[in-house]
DNA sequence: AGGGCCATGTAACCTGTTACATGATTGA
DNA sequence: TCAATCATGTAACAGGTTACATGGCCCT
Protein backbone atom coordinates (compact mmCIF):
# COMPACT_ATOMS: atom_id res chain seq x y z
CA UNK A 1 0.00 0.00 0.00
CA UNK A 2 0.96 3.73 -0.14
CA UNK A 3 1.14 6.17 2.74
CA UNK A 4 -2.18 7.43 1.59
CA UNK A 5 -4.03 3.80 1.15
CA UNK A 6 -2.64 3.43 4.54
CA UNK A 7 -4.38 6.31 6.13
CA UNK A 8 -7.66 5.87 4.17
CA UNK A 9 -7.81 2.15 5.64
CA UNK A 10 -6.92 3.29 8.89
CA UNK A 11 -9.50 6.10 9.01
CA UNK A 12 -12.06 3.23 8.13
CA UNK A 13 -11.36 0.28 9.99
CA UNK A 14 -9.26 1.15 13.10
CA UNK A 15 -9.84 4.40 13.68
CA UNK A 16 -12.09 4.04 16.54
CA UNK A 17 -9.36 2.92 18.67
CA UNK A 18 -6.48 4.04 17.07
CA UNK A 19 -5.56 6.83 14.90
CA UNK A 20 -2.63 8.20 13.16
CA UNK A 21 -2.08 11.99 10.97
CA UNK A 22 -1.35 11.53 7.31
CA UNK A 23 2.43 13.14 8.31
CA UNK A 24 2.98 10.76 10.88
CA UNK A 25 2.43 7.63 8.34
CA UNK A 26 4.58 9.00 6.24
CA UNK A 27 7.38 9.41 8.75
CA UNK A 28 7.09 6.08 10.29
CA UNK A 29 7.17 4.32 6.94
CA UNK A 30 10.36 6.66 6.11
CA UNK A 31 11.53 4.78 9.78
CA UNK A 32 10.32 1.26 9.11
CA UNK A 33 12.44 1.72 5.64
CA UNK A 34 15.54 2.45 7.48
CA UNK A 35 15.30 -0.23 9.65
CA UNK A 36 14.81 -2.61 6.63
CA UNK A 37 11.12 -3.76 7.93
CA UNK A 38 9.35 -2.54 4.29
CA UNK A 39 10.23 -1.66 1.00
CA UNK A 40 8.44 0.84 -1.36
CA UNK A 41 8.46 0.90 -5.15
CA UNK A 42 7.65 4.38 -7.04
CA UNK A 43 4.80 3.96 -9.31
CA UNK A 44 4.48 6.89 -12.04
CA UNK A 45 1.50 8.52 -12.71
CA UNK A 46 0.32 11.24 -14.89
CA UNK A 47 -1.87 14.20 -13.79
CA UNK A 48 -1.46 12.66 -10.39
CA UNK A 49 1.58 12.94 -7.89
CA UNK A 50 3.67 9.43 -8.56
CA UNK A 51 2.60 6.58 -5.72
CA UNK A 52 5.58 5.00 -3.62
CA UNK A 53 3.90 1.44 -2.74
CA UNK A 54 5.09 0.14 0.36
CA UNK A 55 5.61 -3.85 0.95
CA UNK A 56 6.32 -5.70 4.52
CA UNK A 57 10.01 -7.53 4.01
CA UNK A 58 10.53 -10.92 5.62
CA UNK A 59 12.41 -9.10 9.11
CA UNK A 60 8.71 -6.63 8.87
CA UNK A 61 6.53 -10.01 9.43
CA UNK A 62 9.17 -11.40 11.87
CA UNK A 63 9.23 -8.50 14.06
CA UNK A 64 5.01 -7.67 13.33
CA UNK A 65 4.62 -11.74 14.66
CA UNK A 66 6.84 -10.73 17.87
CA UNK A 67 4.72 -8.03 18.38
CA UNK A 68 1.62 -9.90 18.09
CA UNK A 69 3.16 -12.76 20.33
CA UNK A 70 3.43 -10.34 23.27
CA UNK A 71 0.21 -10.24 24.87
CA UNK A 72 0.97 -8.66 28.21
CA UNK A 73 -1.88 -6.70 28.14
CA UNK A 74 -1.91 -4.57 31.77
CA UNK A 75 -0.57 -1.52 29.84
CA UNK A 76 -4.09 -0.63 28.40
CA UNK A 77 -5.16 0.18 32.33
CA UNK A 78 -3.87 2.78 32.21
CA UNK A 79 -5.84 4.56 30.62
CA UNK A 80 -6.14 8.65 30.59
CA UNK A 81 -8.93 10.73 30.18
CA UNK A 82 -9.38 14.82 29.94
CA UNK A 83 -13.15 14.82 31.24
CA UNK A 84 -11.94 13.33 33.89
CA UNK A 85 -9.21 14.61 35.09
CA UNK A 86 -11.32 17.87 34.46
CA UNK A 87 -14.27 16.37 36.38
CA UNK A 88 -12.43 15.54 39.43
CA UNK A 89 -12.09 19.65 39.93
CA UNK A 90 -15.00 19.89 38.82
CA UNK A 91 -16.11 21.37 42.20
CA UNK A 92 -13.97 24.84 41.60
CA UNK A 93 -16.22 25.08 38.07
CA UNK A 94 -19.41 25.70 36.15
CA UNK A 95 -21.90 23.36 37.53
CA UNK A 96 -24.14 24.13 34.19
CA UNK A 97 -20.95 24.19 31.69
CA UNK A 98 -20.19 20.38 32.93
CA UNK A 99 -24.03 19.31 32.63
CA UNK A 100 -23.79 20.85 28.92
CA UNK A 101 -20.46 19.07 28.14
CA UNK A 102 -21.66 16.25 29.64
CA UNK A 103 -24.48 16.09 27.49
CA UNK A 104 -22.84 16.72 24.32
CA UNK A 105 -20.94 13.96 25.36
CA UNK A 106 -23.93 11.58 25.80
CA UNK A 107 -24.82 12.80 22.21
CA UNK A 108 -21.43 11.79 20.79
CA UNK A 109 -21.46 8.55 22.09
CA UNK A 110 -25.32 8.11 21.06
CA UNK A 111 -24.13 8.86 17.52
CA UNK A 112 -20.79 6.44 18.05
CA UNK A 113 -23.04 3.43 18.63
CA UNK A 114 -25.42 4.12 15.55
CA UNK A 115 -21.63 4.07 13.70
CA UNK A 116 -20.44 1.22 15.35
CA UNK A 117 -23.83 -0.48 13.95
CA UNK A 118 -23.27 0.47 10.54
CA UNK A 119 -19.58 -1.42 10.97
CA UNK A 120 -21.39 -4.32 12.08
CA UNK A 121 -23.89 -4.84 9.05
CA UNK A 122 -20.59 -3.42 6.65
CA UNK A 123 -18.80 -6.66 8.16
CA UNK A 124 -21.55 -8.84 7.40
CA UNK A 125 -21.76 -7.74 3.95
CA UNK A 126 -18.66 -6.67 2.10
CA UNK A 127 -16.50 -9.69 2.63
CA UNK A 128 -14.89 -9.12 -0.96
CA UNK A 129 -13.85 -5.48 0.32
CA UNK A 130 -12.52 -6.71 3.71
CA UNK A 131 -10.69 -9.70 1.81
CA UNK A 132 -8.19 -6.93 0.00
CA UNK A 133 -7.06 -6.08 3.41
CA UNK A 134 -5.47 -8.99 3.06
CA UNK A 135 -3.21 -11.34 1.09
CA UNK A 136 -5.41 -12.22 -1.90
CA UNK A 137 -5.27 -15.74 -1.67
CA UNK A 138 -6.59 -15.85 2.17
CA UNK A 139 -9.28 -18.96 2.54
CA UNK A 140 -12.81 -18.46 3.23
CA UNK A 141 -12.34 -19.83 6.97
CA UNK A 142 -9.31 -17.38 7.81
CA UNK A 143 -11.25 -14.78 6.40
CA UNK A 144 -14.04 -15.41 8.89
CA UNK A 145 -11.44 -16.02 11.97
CA UNK A 146 -9.94 -12.37 10.43
CA UNK A 147 -13.90 -10.94 11.08
CA UNK A 148 -14.33 -12.84 14.14
CA UNK A 149 -11.42 -10.79 15.14
CA UNK A 150 -12.76 -7.82 14.29
CA UNK A 151 -16.52 -8.15 15.51
CA UNK A 152 -14.52 -8.21 18.77
CA UNK A 153 -12.72 -5.00 18.64
CA UNK A 154 -16.09 -3.76 17.56
CA UNK A 155 -17.98 -5.09 20.70
CA UNK A 156 -15.29 -3.48 22.81
CA UNK A 157 -16.66 0.16 20.94
CA UNK A 158 -20.57 -1.10 21.83
CA UNK A 159 -19.73 -1.62 25.26
CA UNK A 160 -17.55 0.93 26.02
CA UNK A 161 -19.75 3.68 24.05
CA UNK A 162 -22.87 2.21 26.24
CA UNK A 163 -21.02 2.57 29.58
CA UNK A 164 -20.12 6.30 28.79
CA UNK A 165 -23.25 6.77 27.98
CA UNK A 166 -24.43 4.87 31.54
CA UNK A 167 -21.91 7.14 33.06
CA UNK A 168 -22.89 10.50 31.31
CA UNK A 169 -26.85 9.95 32.70
CA UNK A 170 -25.97 9.42 36.59
CA UNK A 171 -23.54 11.94 36.36
CA UNK A 172 -26.24 14.60 34.84
CA UNK A 173 -28.23 12.89 37.32
CA UNK A 174 -25.91 13.82 40.49
CA UNK A 175 -25.14 17.49 38.89
CA UNK A 176 -29.11 17.94 38.69
CA UNK A 177 -29.33 17.38 43.04
CA UNK A 178 -26.19 19.16 43.96
CA UNK B 1 2.79 21.92 47.19
CA UNK B 2 6.40 20.22 46.16
CA UNK B 3 6.84 18.10 43.13
CA UNK B 4 7.58 15.23 45.46
CA UNK B 5 4.35 15.55 46.99
CA UNK B 6 2.19 16.27 43.77
CA UNK B 7 3.70 13.43 42.70
CA UNK B 8 2.20 11.54 45.58
CA UNK B 9 -1.33 13.46 45.50
CA UNK B 10 -1.24 12.38 42.14
CA UNK B 11 -0.79 8.80 42.86
CA UNK B 12 -2.82 8.12 45.12
CA UNK B 13 -6.42 10.14 43.87
CA UNK B 14 -6.37 10.75 39.93
CA UNK B 15 -4.09 8.09 38.93
CA UNK B 16 -6.41 5.98 37.75
CA UNK B 17 -7.20 8.38 34.95
CA UNK B 18 -4.16 10.48 34.74
CA UNK B 19 -0.54 9.72 35.61
CA UNK B 20 2.69 10.96 35.41
CA UNK B 21 6.25 10.52 36.09
CA UNK B 22 8.24 12.39 38.81
CA UNK B 23 10.54 13.28 35.83
CA UNK B 24 7.92 14.93 34.26
CA UNK B 25 6.30 16.64 37.38
CA UNK B 26 9.66 18.67 37.96
CA UNK B 27 9.92 19.82 34.41
CA UNK B 28 6.51 21.02 34.10
CA UNK B 29 7.18 22.84 37.20
CA UNK B 30 10.25 24.74 35.95
CA UNK B 31 8.15 25.46 32.83
CA UNK B 32 4.97 26.72 35.01
CA UNK B 33 6.98 28.84 37.29
CA UNK B 34 8.53 30.38 33.61
CA UNK B 35 5.12 30.99 32.73
CA UNK B 36 4.70 32.82 35.71
CA UNK B 37 1.48 30.47 36.64
CA UNK B 38 3.18 29.24 39.89
CA UNK B 39 6.41 30.99 42.24
CA UNK B 40 8.24 28.95 44.68
CA UNK B 41 10.02 29.18 47.82
CA UNK B 42 13.32 26.61 49.16
CA UNK B 43 12.49 24.80 52.41
CA UNK B 44 15.84 24.25 54.33
CA UNK B 45 16.26 20.30 56.03
CA UNK B 46 18.68 18.68 57.28
CA UNK B 47 19.47 15.53 57.16
CA UNK B 48 17.06 15.64 53.80
CA UNK B 49 17.13 17.41 50.40
CA UNK B 50 15.88 20.51 51.12
CA UNK B 51 11.92 21.17 49.91
CA UNK B 52 11.09 23.28 46.89
CA UNK B 53 7.64 24.56 47.67
CA UNK B 54 5.43 25.59 44.93
CA UNK B 55 2.23 27.55 44.87
CA UNK B 56 -0.15 29.15 42.11
CA UNK B 57 -0.13 32.79 41.10
CA UNK B 58 -3.25 34.44 40.22
CA UNK B 59 -1.99 33.95 36.92
CA UNK B 60 -1.94 30.42 37.16
CA UNK B 61 -5.50 30.37 38.83
CA UNK B 62 -7.07 32.26 35.82
CA UNK B 63 -5.21 30.00 33.47
CA UNK B 64 -6.99 27.19 35.46
CA UNK B 65 -10.43 28.60 35.29
CA UNK B 66 -10.37 29.30 31.72
CA UNK B 67 -8.82 25.26 31.32
CA UNK B 68 -12.08 24.27 33.62
CA UNK B 69 -14.17 26.29 31.39
CA UNK B 70 -13.88 24.28 28.31
CA UNK B 71 -16.25 22.08 28.60
CA UNK B 72 -16.08 20.37 24.94
CA UNK B 73 -15.54 16.65 26.07
CA UNK B 74 -15.25 15.51 22.14
CA UNK B 75 -11.76 14.42 22.23
CA UNK B 76 -12.34 12.09 24.78
CA UNK B 77 -14.30 9.93 22.45
CA UNK B 78 -10.43 9.53 20.50
CA UNK B 79 -9.66 6.84 22.74
CA UNK B 80 -6.69 4.62 22.21
CA UNK B 81 -6.27 0.95 22.88
CA UNK B 82 -3.58 -0.98 21.47
CA UNK B 83 -5.21 -4.46 23.15
CA UNK B 84 -7.54 -3.87 20.52
CA UNK B 85 -4.89 -3.07 17.88
CA UNK B 86 -3.55 -6.14 18.82
CA UNK B 87 -7.16 -8.14 18.64
CA UNK B 88 -7.88 -6.67 15.03
CA UNK B 89 -4.90 -8.66 13.82
CA UNK B 90 -5.95 -11.80 16.23
CA UNK B 91 -6.31 -13.89 13.31
CA UNK B 92 -2.61 -13.97 12.66
CA UNK B 93 -1.62 -14.32 16.10
CA UNK B 94 -1.56 -17.19 18.46
CA UNK B 95 -5.19 -18.24 20.22
CA UNK B 96 -4.08 -19.30 23.44
CA UNK B 97 -1.60 -16.46 23.92
CA UNK B 98 -4.54 -14.11 23.13
CA UNK B 99 -7.31 -16.00 25.55
CA UNK B 100 -4.35 -16.25 27.95
CA UNK B 101 -3.91 -12.22 27.43
CA UNK B 102 -7.58 -11.79 27.95
CA UNK B 103 -7.89 -13.75 31.10
CA UNK B 104 -4.80 -11.77 32.25
CA UNK B 105 -6.65 -8.36 31.30
CA UNK B 106 -9.94 -9.60 33.16
CA UNK B 107 -8.28 -10.35 36.56
CA UNK B 108 -6.55 -6.96 36.39
CA UNK B 109 -9.54 -5.61 36.14
CA UNK B 110 -11.39 -7.49 38.77
CA UNK B 111 -8.30 -6.29 41.08
CA UNK B 112 -9.07 -2.54 39.83
CA UNK B 113 -12.57 -2.88 41.06
CA UNK B 114 -11.48 -3.51 44.18
CA UNK B 115 -9.19 -0.91 44.39
CA UNK B 116 -12.50 1.22 43.86
CA UNK B 117 -14.22 -0.20 46.45
CA UNK B 118 -11.36 0.94 48.56
CA UNK B 119 -11.42 3.62 47.44
CA UNK B 120 -14.92 4.34 47.62
CA UNK B 121 -15.17 3.67 51.17
CA UNK B 122 -12.19 6.62 52.10
CA UNK B 123 -14.14 8.98 50.56
CA UNK B 124 -17.06 8.56 52.81
CA UNK B 125 -14.76 8.61 56.07
CA UNK B 126 -11.56 10.59 55.16
CA UNK B 127 -12.71 14.12 54.94
CA UNK B 128 -10.54 15.55 57.36
CA UNK B 129 -7.06 14.12 54.56
CA UNK B 130 -9.36 15.39 51.33
CA UNK B 131 -9.75 18.66 52.60
CA UNK B 132 -6.06 19.24 53.07
CA UNK B 133 -5.93 18.87 49.45
CA UNK B 134 -7.89 22.20 48.85
CA UNK B 135 -7.28 25.18 50.81
CA UNK B 136 -8.04 25.16 54.63
CA UNK B 137 -10.61 27.37 54.52
CA UNK B 138 -12.86 25.23 52.59
CA UNK B 139 -16.52 25.01 53.90
CA UNK B 140 -18.35 21.42 54.81
CA UNK B 141 -20.54 22.25 51.71
CA UNK B 142 -18.18 22.81 49.41
CA UNK B 143 -16.03 19.65 50.28
CA UNK B 144 -19.19 17.69 49.96
CA UNK B 145 -19.04 19.19 46.56
CA UNK B 146 -15.91 18.19 45.37
CA UNK B 147 -16.49 15.00 46.96
CA UNK B 148 -19.51 14.44 44.76
CA UNK B 149 -17.18 15.10 41.80
CA UNK B 150 -14.64 12.80 43.01
CA UNK B 151 -17.20 10.23 43.18
CA UNK B 152 -18.35 10.61 39.36
CA UNK B 153 -14.70 10.01 38.05
CA UNK B 154 -15.18 7.10 40.46
CA UNK B 155 -17.86 5.99 39.07
CA UNK B 156 -16.56 5.98 35.69
CA UNK B 157 -13.47 3.58 36.63
CA UNK B 158 -16.14 1.55 37.94
CA UNK B 159 -17.99 1.46 34.92
CA UNK B 160 -14.89 1.06 33.10
CA UNK B 161 -13.61 -2.18 34.44
CA UNK B 162 -17.03 -3.79 34.53
CA UNK B 163 -17.26 -2.98 30.72
CA UNK B 164 -13.65 -4.40 30.00
CA UNK B 165 -14.62 -7.79 32.23
CA UNK B 166 -17.88 -8.14 30.17
CA UNK B 167 -15.75 -7.56 27.34
CA UNK B 168 -12.80 -9.90 27.95
CA UNK B 169 -15.23 -12.85 29.07
CA UNK B 170 -17.55 -11.78 25.42
CA UNK B 171 -14.23 -12.62 23.49
CA UNK B 172 -13.12 -15.62 25.77
CA UNK B 173 -15.96 -17.52 24.75
CA UNK B 174 -15.77 -15.95 20.99
CA UNK B 175 -12.00 -17.86 21.16
CA UNK B 176 -12.93 -20.83 22.61
CA UNK B 177 -15.61 -21.54 19.72
CA UNK B 178 -13.27 -20.24 17.08
C1' DA C 1 23.34 -5.32 55.20
C1' DG C 2 19.70 -4.02 52.27
C1' DG C 3 15.51 -1.88 50.88
C1' DG C 4 12.41 1.89 51.00
C1' DC C 5 11.50 6.66 51.76
C1' DC C 6 12.78 11.44 51.27
C1' DA C 7 13.91 14.93 47.59
C1' DT C 8 16.01 16.97 43.84
C1' DG C 9 16.62 16.99 38.94
C1' DT C 10 18.93 16.24 33.66
C1' DA C 11 19.28 14.10 29.03
C1' DA C 12 17.91 11.41 25.46
C1' DC C 13 14.40 9.47 23.25
C1' DC C 14 9.79 8.22 21.32
C1' DT C 15 5.26 9.31 19.77
C1' DG C 16 1.78 12.34 18.29
C1' DT C 17 -0.07 16.95 16.60
C1' DT C 18 -0.16 21.29 13.91
C1' DA C 19 1.18 24.08 10.44
C1' DC C 20 3.17 24.55 6.15
C1' DA C 21 4.14 23.52 1.02
C1' DT C 22 2.89 21.77 -3.71
C1' DG C 23 -0.26 21.04 -7.63
C1' DA C 24 -3.32 18.68 -11.04
C1' DT C 25 -8.08 16.56 -11.68
C1' DT C 26 -12.91 16.05 -10.95
C1' DG C 27 -17.58 16.98 -9.65
C1' DA C 28 -21.35 20.16 -7.75
C1' DT D 1 -15.79 28.80 -8.92
C1' DC D 2 -15.02 26.22 -5.00
C1' DA D 3 -14.31 22.16 -2.50
C1' DA D 4 -12.78 17.58 -2.47
C1' DT D 5 -9.71 13.93 -3.85
C1' DC D 6 -5.25 12.28 -5.07
C1' DA D 7 -0.41 12.14 -3.30
C1' DT D 8 3.81 13.52 -1.47
C1' DG D 9 6.27 15.22 2.45
C1' DT D 10 9.07 18.70 6.13
C1' DA D 11 9.60 21.35 10.46
C1' DA D 12 8.51 22.65 14.81
C1' DC D 13 6.45 21.69 18.84
C1' DA D 14 4.12 19.20 22.76
C1' DG D 15 3.74 15.57 25.87
C1' DG D 16 5.28 11.34 27.94
C1' DT D 17 8.85 7.62 29.17
C1' DT D 18 13.33 5.68 30.50
C1' DA D 19 17.64 5.90 32.25
C1' DC D 20 20.85 8.19 34.94
C1' DA D 21 22.79 10.87 39.08
C1' DT D 22 23.02 12.02 44.16
C1' DG D 23 22.80 10.90 49.10
C1' DG D 24 21.27 10.64 53.89
C1' DC D 25 17.78 8.51 57.15
C1' DC D 26 15.17 4.75 59.11
C1' DC D 27 13.54 0.23 59.80
C1' DT D 28 14.04 -4.83 59.63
Amino acid sequence: MTGYDLSKTFNQSLNFFWHAQMSQIYRDLGTLEKKEMVTSTVEEQYGKPDKKIYSITPKGEEEFSKWLDDTDFSDSLKYRDSVLLKLFFGGSGDKGKIKAGLEDYLALNEEAIKEYEGTHYYLANNKQIIKMMYKDDISEEELNRNIAYMRMTLSKGFITAKGNIEWARECINTLEDL
